[in-house]
DNA sequence: TCTCCTTTTACTCAACATGAGGATAAGGAG
DNA sequence: CTCCTTATCCTCATGTTGAGTAAAAGGAGA
């Protein structure tokens, strides 16, 4: 199978953890490839050791160990990239590269070995994702760029499914705001030319101009597997217990929700989300109380692992922010 | 990145059609490997392209066309599997296979060009999956084997975990079943040394013995594949129509609960099924009716395309059967 | 010590969704 | 004309969800 031309395989891992109620990602400095410009943060990646990996998460797991010194827990595999046209290197004469993409979620922000790795804010590289204080205005932005595309489509037909598309994605038309869609609305932004990385990997730099863009570029395509892990993230929680795995052994329901919150990047109710997620099972209070902040002290919680024996898809259902009805 | 060793990329398809109230998947006869035996079906593969394919799916199209004459619709990515020991022909020297798998879903079942192409149900392949009729008798061999397999773990610990796994992923104990868990099954079954696939990687034919085995096999490790498609079309038709890609233009409301029904192996509640799908937009009436067996005559409806445009999940929230309450 | 401020926690209520099943409607077969 | 079969309509009890009010429990400052 498959001689046709040269092939590399590499495997990147998307390390998520929540500090300060931020999602962050873990990044490396990318050896500069691409237009002699600002160096962009990649996510950490590693070659496939054909002859010594059992598995490939075993040879994530490996490397991640070997360069930042993380032993990750909660590993699963995200997509397999290998667009032809998205990889700079390759138009220099590289070997058509494959990249095996994983999500990992870490216990807060632990101190990372390697150099220039760093963590850094998820929402700085999306964001209009963030909704937790109301509409971010970068969609705005958005809705003032989408008729231009609009127009641009080559038939009527494919001017329809353009507004149709973008209806969907950021929610200008009649459905809410649907956050799993992060991965279809970054797409968008390329096709609309609205992030650097759609210039860069046309080699049309030149054209950008005075044109805004939205959000900070990364290296390679790594901005859009980063898109599809918060995606994959945002979508699980809602039905797996996963956030347990960014939280400490203890914490508050505030905490908690605080987590869910700037993971699904929108505001819950509080009362309904401590009645869902106790009488749901999840959690159970240890009798010991938060030293805390403000007023009346919080009940220190931890997982209920059992629920995984007892309920089928445990989880948060978390709500998308309704289209105010007029 | 990745030369440590010889790594070959291929595309597996899942293609799926739904006829006659059974999913069906199309198999291709695989050229012989592994031991002497009847031939396995084997999933439709065909290499990466690195000069000419764009992308991975645009690359799996072409060669579907080409070897099937099938023009996909609906496709979308499943997971890269590249286990080093669940592939026979690396231990005669060939390369580390590095599969990515596609779910493809047709209309019908179209005639198949490719010579071996033929169609198969699913549910040969996976016998405990289909509770259309109630609780399918292997679950009961299942729950046989189930105690000396537990017994083996090396500490009471791994028995523990043993247990738990087998209860969780067969529902024998109080949670009910997940239709979901189509892989987690699969793999249990695996580890059990239930599938036949187990003792062929391990190059253990000859222990078999007597011990019944479950399903029929599939070459390589591609009943795993199967078992992935099976577990994400079971998944995705409850919050996105997929369903739709698998049905004919126009049909009645029970032809459409058949198929669902056939996918996610339970019945459904005849009255609340049409509630659901005529209250959620997801179908209208086209006057017309269907001329047709028995009682009255059923009115035929159509996909309601712009549902997608309304509503943020459309699909069919299919219930898993319930643990019968003492 | 008393009062105010803050945050947690407990409860209530309406709207909506879901599971189950009864009752009608509309054909065909005898 | 009657019976049989399937489609379609409707009701009812029970849950789940969104939203909000009210009480409880601490600290800070007068």
């Amino acid at each position: 199978m498959s001689r046709s031309g040269d092939i590399a395989v590499g495997l990147n891992a998307v390390i998520m953890a929540v500090t300060e109620d931020q999602p962050r990602v873990l990044t490396v400095d990318s050896t500069a490839e691409g237009a002699a410009e600002t160096e962009r943060p990649a996510l950490p990646y590693g070659p496939l050791d054909a002859e010594a990996d059992r598995t490939l998460e075993l040879g994530l797991r490996d490397w991640v160990r070997q360069q930042t010194g993380l032993d990750l827990g909660y590993v699963e595999q995200l997509y397999t990239f290998a667009d032809r046209d998205r990889d700079p290197s390759r138009r220099r004469g590289g070997p058509r590269l494959l990249s095996v993409a994983y999500l990992a979620l870490v216990r807060e922000v632990e101190k990372v070995a390697g150099e220039g790795s760093r963590w850094r804010d998820v929402y700085a590289f999306f964001p209009w994702e963030d909704w937790r204080d109301g509409r971010p205005e970068v969609i705005e932005r958005i809705r003032e760029a989408v008729p231009e595309w609009e127009e641009a489509g080559s038939s009527a037909e494919e001017r329809e499914r353009r507004a149709e598309r973008a209806e969907l994605a950021f929610g200008l038309g009649g459905a809410g705001w649907d956050g799993y869609q992060v991965l279809e609305r970054y797409e968008l932004l390329y096709e609309i030319g609205l992030v650097r990385e759609a210039w860069t990997d046309a080699d049309r730099e030149a054209e950008i101009g005075s044109r805004e863009l939205l959000g900070e570029p990364m290296a390679l395509d790594h901005r859009r597997i980063l898109a599809t892990a918060l995606s994959r993230v945002r979508g699980k929680i809602k039905y797996r217990p996963v956030v347990f795995e960014l939280m400490p052994p203890q914490f508050t329901l505030f905490q908690l929700q605080k987590v869910v919150e700037s993971l699904a990047g929108v505001e819950l109710h509080k009362q309904n989300f401590r009645r869902l997620v106790e009488k749901g099972g999840l959690v159970e209070g240890t009798g010991r109380i938060d030293p805390q902040t403000g007023g009346r002290p919080a009940e220190l919680f931890r997982f209920r692992r059992e629920v995984l024996r007892e309920r089928l898809a445990p989880g948060f259902g978390v709500p998308s922010p309704r289209p105010p009805r007029a």
